[in-house]
DNA sequence: GCCTAATGATCAGTATGTTGGTCAGAAGAG
DNA sequence: CTCTTCTGACCAACATACTGATCATTAGGC
């Protein structure tokens, strides 16, 4: 039994644009795909569905390879991840702790 | 029999933040979890972990739950993906199609 | 204060990811 | 041209994610 899951535009492409920034990480420093995948601890096959931008890895060790041929993951500094994180957690501070049943799209958007 | 991977505060910190980021734009928009589970076609449990910012999630349940709440993926302008990808492989075929055996970190970096 | 529903947590069963192996084809070095 | 090894693809076995359910706690509407 198959359970055909169907993603977003927006989020294939992005899973997508990661995989291509693995791979062009990767060859910059000009480690073969089983010099990378021994790096980061994951088989080769793995490694394929990563840069091939496939939706079913582990965020976890995408995230993983990406830090280790450098591509950027939100911020442009490494260090500012921790700047970023204590301003969203501060943020969500100032929101009510539960969402009471309106289903209302207020959107205040970013 | 445990696998115990280890993880990289680079991509810890990236996988946390996303997660933050997807709990306040869920608070914002006033989904509650089974709300935007439902949306997602996730259940809540699996909600839970992604806002926790759990390495084990798929990265397409990840990005899918994202682009929901509307967390920037790379670029602000969702347009934008498209051409970053372009661009990013028009990078890859500028580099030679297979790595030899060199180990040598070049590290041009980005 | 009461009552409803949101949240945090855990569980067993099923679906799925991950691995290590293998194979064919071909790019690149000499 | 030759030889090495990188890449792309596939497989069965095992490890793990995902689900749907349940329970306790408690925030927030009235």
């Amino acid at each position: 039994m198959v359970k055909q899951r169907t993603y977003s535009k927006y989020a294939k492409e992005a899973a997508f644009l990661l995989g291509q920034q693995i791979k062009l990480g990767r060859k910059k420093r000009q480690w073969s795909e089983q010099n990378l995948a021994v790096r980061a601890g994951i088989s080769r096959a793995t490694l394929q569905k990563i840069e091939a931008g496939e939706m079913s890895p582990s965020i976890g060790l995408v995230f993983e390879v990406a830090a280790l041929v450098g591509v950027p993951l939100f911020e442009q500094d490494s260090r500012a991840l921790a700047t970023s994180i204590e301003l969203t957690q501060s943020k969500i501070a100032l929101l009510p702790k539960r969402i009471k049943n309106k289903t209302k799209a207020v959107d205040d958007d970013f």
